[in-house]
DNA sequence: CGCTTTTGACCAGCGC
DNA sequence: GCGCTGGTCAAAAGCG
């Protein structure tokens, strides 16, 4: 389920300006002189760990200011955070038909941004594309794409707690470039990350009210034990309630409304609902912003959902196939397969996690970095993890959407600290959000 | 008890 | 104006 190919979406051709916005003219260090019609960025993964580095970064970040009425532009990415990729990455409304990033270095000079017009930067490596893709290096990182980005190991580089989780949870998925770099291919409606598409997609033209939206398409999670009524939906880091369910027409599956359940006066919502064209393939559209922080821990347990009755565990699973016609009503419920593999290893995080304290993070320009020797101890922490949980699933990857960029630097750096945080380690929302 | 999901009813936007 | 459709509300029920 890795490579998840195809069109889909067929009816949600609004125009792209929903998700994205027009890209601005070249800054920093991009120049222009390639004819190619691919964009191409370059970060070094590791970059983002030592502490004396990310100063460029930060200062870039200070620079950053302009949201262009977008509601979501106010919310960046903690998964790119992680991963110490001070990028961006969105669509213009182009109809080019593909771009691609692939990254190194960017802290060093991390100041391209382009899309609006071709143009390559061999400080960066960064080459962009006109009106394809644009990489904003200067904002916050704020892209959906970051849920799918492909990591290749790299022995010799020190190497991050998300990124190296991620990089073995996205082994099953033949990994990509093998040369440490993160490839994103894009064309107008879809976006190729390494070997899995990503849809992005804006609602529909014949029904957008005002509200902005933003819709993703991404691989649905494995759910082999789901419960009958219940939809695996790749889960996020808000906490979502379910508020209503309606056919619709055209498509033979529902469509789940979801409510963030953090905060009873935030108007953030979504929509869930499965492809029409690839039933594999989940919609997710996200309608307003979040108006309350990032939820750390304790309140992100307190608003988590239930979890799984146990008459749904292992002994259904046989029986409750992921795509059978009798389960697509779409809904949040998270797999409950494996639930002691996964109960247990949550146990085994937290534990693992009281080991380090909460002083390894320094801040810099509210961006969390963690010594060399710090990293280590993570390191040996995913490895041990790793080692006793077996590989998860990469579907299980994909529980990333923005935090809101005006979250504090505390609760970031908190956030940041449990790195498995970023991890559908779970299929119980009550335990991913475990306290620790 | 407090949270959730479920589900039918209701409301509003849009096209004819 | 009417009907269709999508989005939300709220009562009921389930779960820990």
């Amino acid at each position: 389920m890795c490579n998840i190919l195809g069109p889909i979406m067929d009816n949600y051709q609004g125009d792209l300006s929903d998700i994205i916005r027009p890209s601005g003219a070249s800054y920093g260090t991009c120049s222009t002189g390639t004819s190619s019609s691919e964009a191409c960025a370059s970060f070094s993964r590791d970059h983002w760990q030592f502490s004396s580095d990310p100063v460029i970064f930060s200062s870039v970040m200070e620079g950053f200011n302009s949201n262009f009425g977008d509601p979501f532009s106010n919310t960046r990415d903690p998964f790119l955070h992680e991963l110490g990729l001070p990028c961006s990455a969105y669509f213009n409304n182009s109809t080019t038909s593909s771009a691609e990033i692939s990254s190194s270095g960017a802290l060093e000079e991390a100041t391209c941004f382009g899309g609006g017009v071709a143009g390559s930067s061999t400080s960066n490596s960064c080459v962009l594309a006109p009106k394809i893709l644009e990489v904003d290096m200067r904002r916050p990182c704020n892209s959906i794409l970051s849920n799918m980005i492909q990591i290749s190991p790299n022995d010799k580089l020190p190497i991050s707690p998300v990124v190296d989780a991620l990089s073995r949870v996205l082994k099953p998925c033949g990994g990509v470039s093998g040369n440490n770099m993160i490839d994103i291919k894009t064309s107008e409606d879809h976006c190729l990350v390494g070997n899995t598409e990503v849809q992005i997609s804006s609602p529909s033209l014949t029904r957008r009210k005002s509200q902005a939206k933003k819709s993703i398409c991404v691989p649905a999670p494995a759910a082999p034990n789901s419960r009958q009524s219940g939809e695996v939906v790749p889960s996020d880091l808000w906490a979502w309630r379910k508020y209503g369910q309606k056919p619709i027409k055209g498509s033979p599956y529902p469509r789940g409304y979801y409510r963030c359940s953090i905060s009873k006066g935030c108007p953030a919502r979504k929509q869930v609902e499965r492809s029409r064209t690839d039933p594999n393939m989940l919609v997710i559209t996200y309608t307003s912003e979040h108006n309350h922080p990032w939820p750390t821990h304790r309140n992100a347990l307190a608003g988590s959902s239930r979890s799984q009755p146990s008459k749904n565990n292992n002994i259904d699973a046989s029986k409750n196939s992921e795509n059978s016609p009798q389960n697509e009503q779409v809904g949040e419920e998270e797999s409950n397969s494996d639930s002691s593999n996964v109960n247990k290893s949550a146990t085994l995080k937290e534990e693992k996690q009281l080991e380090i304290d909460d002083g390894e993070f320094s801040d810099i320009g509210g961006i969390p970095y963690m010594s060399m020797s710090k990293m280590k101890n993570y390191q040996q922490l995913d490895q041990d993890l790793f080692a006793e949980l077996g590989e998860r699933e990469w579907a299980h990857s994909l529980n990333l959407l923005s935090p809101p960029q005006d979250f504090d630097d505390q609760q970031m750096e908190s956030n940041a600290l449990d790195s498995f945080h970023f991890f559908d380690w779970s299929d119980d929302r009550s335990t991913k959000y475990h306290l620790v």
